[in-house]
DNA sequence: ATAGTTATATTCACATTGAATATAACTATA
DNA sequence: TATAGTTATATTCAATGTGAATATAACTAT
């Protein structure tokens, strides 16, 4: 027989960097190392139940994008016992940042994805596993706007998915392709502060692209 | 508590249709009813594991492709007691076509996806999470190829796609699309049969496409 | 030999992309 | 108040890719 768990790797972009949530072990068989939060599934939950539980108990955040990525299996991957374990992942906007690394008695802590700690059990294989879905989800759907505030300027979101393609970007060009998709709405106000002209504000406009997707259109950055 | 099962998606393609194979239970709690075919988990298994050993003890075909889908764990999905299970998906050679319905003692049998029968469980649910996936992953990684001969001609392909994504597609300019991503090998081998000027046969080139995804080289359909 | 069928090549208008350049607007500070 | 520094935004243009249509080649059955 087997126990299974849920882990939810928490994503978040801030500076310009991807980073991760991670939380460090006070005791238990991983005493000390870092690994992304997660418990044991209840009897009477599904695994997104237990998923969107762990992350309201341990950050206290509600209400955020959470998807399944993968389910791990291996028969050495938890120590002394056999747990399979179901990753979630999430995106946290920056207003929610703080919240997720400090809600909890548990030391938990942002990590740039480039520099990570060492990881408990197969946790970095679920963290690069989860990278790799993410870069390839975000040029695919348009899900990176669940990293921003909901009034965001172009060069954010921009940079956003620079962070995670790790990769630079042509300015006019990517203003072009984005605009031209129709997908965002002018907030008809300007960023503050910066000693630079100020930047138009825009937010993502979830009934449009509802709209678009009913007509057979595919995001593609 | 529960149980974990593991439930395979095998999808194949014959007359220009997207078939799975389904088999009809003929005890239990889902006597007489259609579902896809699967098993419960061994205790000394990994999950794909348990997939590879259910498509070859139901099938006798090894060596195909083979992905997990998602992991389904509503409270309710089974009857009478818990159940979660992964399911997996996998493409299936028309070589091998008969031999996966017909190689055990159940009754199996491939069905359209377009004339499906009342199906067990979630089973409905697993498999439409499956044919959407499928018609995603297919125009973005060279999947397809899983689903002809080695040696196929350029019109087989383009039947093959239209037949997964359920559109019609210009011929020249799907040939020209195809031949330009320089994957397909010119078998020097012409198709035989058939009343009219006989094509050119082409395999896919798994190692050039290695070398192309490794110069950052993504497959578009 | 010819009709019927599919393979294969070519064309062209159009849209999209990559890259570069130009101008506008804002703030700090000299 | 002028200017430097910074980012926003607009525009250009060549190159490339796409959608759609047409033309020619090659094969088989009759």
């Amino acid at each position: 027989m087997h126990r299974h768990s849920v882990d939810s790797l928490i994503f978040g972009c801030r500076n310009e960097r991807l980073e991760v949530c991670l939380i460090q072990h006070a005791d238990g068989p991983a005493e000390g190392q870092w690994g992304i939060p997660g418990d044991f599934l209840y009897d009477n939950e599904s695994l997104e139940d237990a998923a969107v539980r762990t992350l309201r108990t341990r950050t206290g955040i509600d209400d955020i994008y959470l998807d399944q990525l993968h389910t791990f299996s291996a028969l050495d991957r938890y120590p002394g016992e056999r747990v399979i374990t179901t990753a979630y992942y999430s995106l946290v906007r920056p207003q929610d940042y703080e919240a997720v690394a400090g809600a909890h008695e548990l030391d938990a802590q942002w990590f740039s994805v480039k520099e990570l700690p060492e990881l408990m059990y197969d946790h970095g294989s679920i963290i690069q596993y989860g990278i790799q879905h993410l870069r390839h989800k975000i040029r695919h759907a348009p899900i990176g706007f669940n990293l921003l505030p909901d009034k965001f300027t172009l060069l954010e979101l921009q940079k956003l998915y620079e962070a995670i393609l790790d990769i630079e970007l042509n300015k006019p060009n990517f203003r072009r392709k984005m605009l031209r998709m129709d997908l965002l709405v002018d907030c008809q106000e300007k960023q503050t502060g910066g000693a630079h002209r100020a930047a138009q504000l825009y937010r993502f406009d979830h009934a449009t692209y509802q709209k678009l997707q009913d007509q057979g259109f595919v995001f593609e950055l």
